[in-house]
DNA sequence: CGATATTCTCAGCATTTTCACAGGATGCGC
DNA sequence: GCGCATCCTGTGAAAATGCTGAGAATATCG
């Protein structure tokens, strides 16, 4: 049976949704805030979040980015005090699959959550990304320098997808092998070193400038210079 | 499920309106401007279109008329700036099905599409798919490259037709095997690839360009090279 | 039941991708 | 500039991946 983390920083409805959940036949873990939230996914790898919005310390929008900025794909059903449109555009734009507005009645909660589970795996979060003039699309993926289209292997793309989700950021060698190979190990490797490489080479084919800088000594950064 | 074809020459709505609508369970697609739009109909040939009035090049206005002289009925949604009551006349003498003034909630939106779709006599299941000169109908199960018509076995126009409701998106084998053939596990079959073989030899018996493309590690698309 | 069509398995082959290695280039502290 | 650590890149081997033909299993139909 599948496995929910609920995150809420009201005790009383927090056991209540998690008496409803295990009365369902989920396996409920709980969190009261989001740092408690990320611990428990780490031990417990949910196959559903039900995420509260407004939490102290680390809020829902800040769970849902560490997570989406960690390629995580875990199924976030958000839950919101208001029913805005505001917030429910931001929360289907940083990544949430679901989103419900408090009050709502047990039942619905269960519903969406079977919902949820029996989505077809496309997420919302597949959206086409850009960095300078360069772009890579998830879905066809299709990269293009400009208007010059070119082709990567997959483990290519999958490199180069990573850094364009963190652009601007300094990710470290660790970061990228565990991201994107898997890796644990502190071998001394130098695929991440040819990998680069031959990105560069295919972004940079038509003289474009570099956006791949090697930060020396701590790993690479998507960046105009 | 429905396909909707938005085209507004503002990045930044067009890619929220995308994801709203992705979420709500349509096909979308999308365009920057008017000559982009009318390219992407005929590959996608979408049951809605919600169409910005003022874009450079050619705007609303130009591809409305485009589209009613070429008898093609495709339902519209006008999104106009503002509520300047010449405006509304002028777009829905154009021929437009319905209007909507910007600023609007993405709910609102989402509503007036569904209360189009529910109108009156316009099937939108069971249309004739079509992508490039390829066309299968999946009422007749007719399925023809241009002018030469080919036959399938049910395996053959099952994957065919899974494909050609995808264009451009690339499936994945696992995709593919699940919503094809059912099947769940992850074990090392090769029906895909033999599947794949027949629908090609049959969708190129006439010297016609590959249309089914693979990407190598991932698995497949239906485009065009 | 027999004939035919369809679905699927398997093994060999060709190609692409991934990776290791080693020598060369480059940046950095001094 | 010098020496050292770090990074880049060409070469080629190893592994993975996908295509194809042959034919076995299964379903379909008269």
């Amino acid at each position: 049976m599948a496995r929910v983390l609920v995150v809420d920083d009201d005790p009383k409805l927090l056991n209540m949704l998690r008496r409803t959940l295990v009365y369902e036949g989920f396996q409920v873990s709980t969190a009261p805030d989001g740092n408690a939230a990320l611990a428990e996914m780490q031990a417990h790898r949910p196959d559903v979040i039900v995420l509260d919005w407004m939490m102290p310390g680390l809020d829902g929008i800040g769970v849902m980015k560490h997570l989406r900025a960690a390629n995580d794909k875990t199924l976030v059903l958000m839950l919101t005090a208001r029913d805005a449109v505001e917030n429910r555009v931001e929360g289907l734009e940083s990544g949430a699959d679901d989103y419900l507005v408090k009050p709502f009645a047990p039942v619905e909660l269960v519903a969406r959550i079977h919902a949820l589970l029996r989505r077809p795996a496309v997420s919302i979060q597949d959206e086409t990304l850009q960095y300078a003039d360069l772009s890579l699309d998830p879905m066809t993926r299709e990269t293009k320098r400009g208007a010059r289209a070119f082709d990567l292997t997959s483990k290519e793309f999958d490199l180069l997808r990573y850094l364009m989700r963190h652009p601007r950021q300094v990710l470290t060698r660790d970061q990228i092998l565990q991201q994107v190979w898997g890796y644990d190990f502190g071998g001394d490797d130098n695929v991440l070193e040819v990998y680069i490489g031959y990105i560069r080479k295919k972004t940079e084919a038509g003289g474009e400038a570099r956006l791949i800088q090697t930060v020396r000594g701590v790993g690479y950064v998507l960046r105009e210079e």
